[in-house]
DNA sequence: TAGATTGTTAATCGATTAACAATC
DNA sequence: TAGATTGTTAATCGATTAACAATC
């Protein structure tokens, strides 16, 4: 029913929804957050409609409500908590980026094969990668990030299933398959890059072109 | 013609062309390739015909030549230059990942606002945020990251579009507005984590529900 | 009531998939 | 020739958009 695009579209309704709550506003009609998500105004309320969320005809939304209704579509009403796997440059800066907080994401450790990397004592522990399984069974974790080189994507991922994970973002440029029972995001920081490239040269050639 | 999901695809089938190219293969057939970026042989050949690649009915793709292909349409005949404005988590991790190497991407340069991050001597050097427009004019570059707090996103913005960036990837979790002559992607970390988490709490509502 | 906005149904558009023709 | 694979055209599917009805 809802597809991926309608799921990041609601988180950018609702990051604007708690900048204008911080501005003391109260209502928002759907052109707003049209313009906020880039989208039209149309495919706000048919996103809403999706979830059954409604407003007042004539008098837009109300804000508080509709960050709690959305906040709900999105599991935000109990913090979701991650591990990474591989302590790398971007497992490094996921392991305390500040922008997780508001959104109520939580890295609660990460875990490499480096043993100078590991640090038991930090406010988020790096772990030895032998103690992901218990860490994720004994603190019921459900979600993980991938941040290996991708020649050990794919046991990363094993190891991950084994462990109980349910959800994995995978950041390796390799594109793992999703298996039953787990959700999983192949996203690599390459490919983004490559795609801005491309459309950017495109634009550039039909300027040039005309 | 050829969509967003294609260029990403296209990325795909290169980066495991790359991999089958280190293990001496020398030959690929769609079946192979749609394998690795997980989408349909039909989709691999129809991707292709896009671009007007083709390959030898009966015997595959020679590696070497769809390689050659792909990244002249990805425009990796040449090396782009990239540069990040925001040295925070993400801008420092982007500084030295490894991974762009093997995709003609470099990244040059980065520019804070904060001068305790500046380092002239670095072999990627981090520079005050006034010399954004002279480093981009004299150095002819084109594309640049932006990592910067949401609440300066949007400046960051403005100062690239006067230095004359062309395409920009955000990881700001605000949407910028795509402006005339400038290509711009929002990727924002927290609305990928959201988005997995929806689809994991969807999957196991599912599955208890039945 | 008139005007503005929401909410829904139907139409359109674009991307993927199926069917099949071409050919090595 | 028979079999396997590519390449293309047509059909399907799903998401977005347009049109309009509902109502505050």
């Amino acid at each position: 029913m809802a597809n991926k695009g309608c799921i990041i579209r609601l988180s950018r309704y609702r990051n604007a929804l708690l900048r204008l709550k911080a501005l003391n506003f109260v209502k928002v009609f759907s052109e707003n957050l049209a313009d906020s998500a880039r989208v039209t105004a149309v495919q706000v309320r048919k996103d809403f409609s999706l979830f059954g969320i409604s407003g007042n005809r004539r008098g837009g939304y109300l804000i508080e409500e509709l960050i709690a209704k959305i906040s709900a579509i999105l599991g935000k009403d109990e913090v979701q908590r991650f591990v990474i796997v591989g302590i790398g440059n971007i497992g490094q800066a996921l392991l305390h980026y500040p922008g997780f907080k508001k959104s109520e994401i939580e890295i609660v450790a990460g875990f490499d094969i480096d043993q100078n990397k590991h640090n038991r004592q930090a406010a988020v522990p790096i772990l030895p990668l032998e103690e992901l399984g218990n860490f994720v069974e004994k603190n019921k974790i459900r979600f993980g990030i991938i941040s290996v080189p991708d020649s050990a994507a794919q046991e990363t991922l094993q190891l991950m299933l084994q462990a109980g994970i349910k959800g994995i973002l995978n950041f390796a440029p390799i594109c793992l398959k999703e298996p039953q029972n787990c959700v999983v995001r192949n996203l690599s920081l390459e490919t983004e890059l490559e795609n801005i490239i491309y459309f950017t040269v495109l634009a550039e050639k039909e300027e040039t072109g005309k």
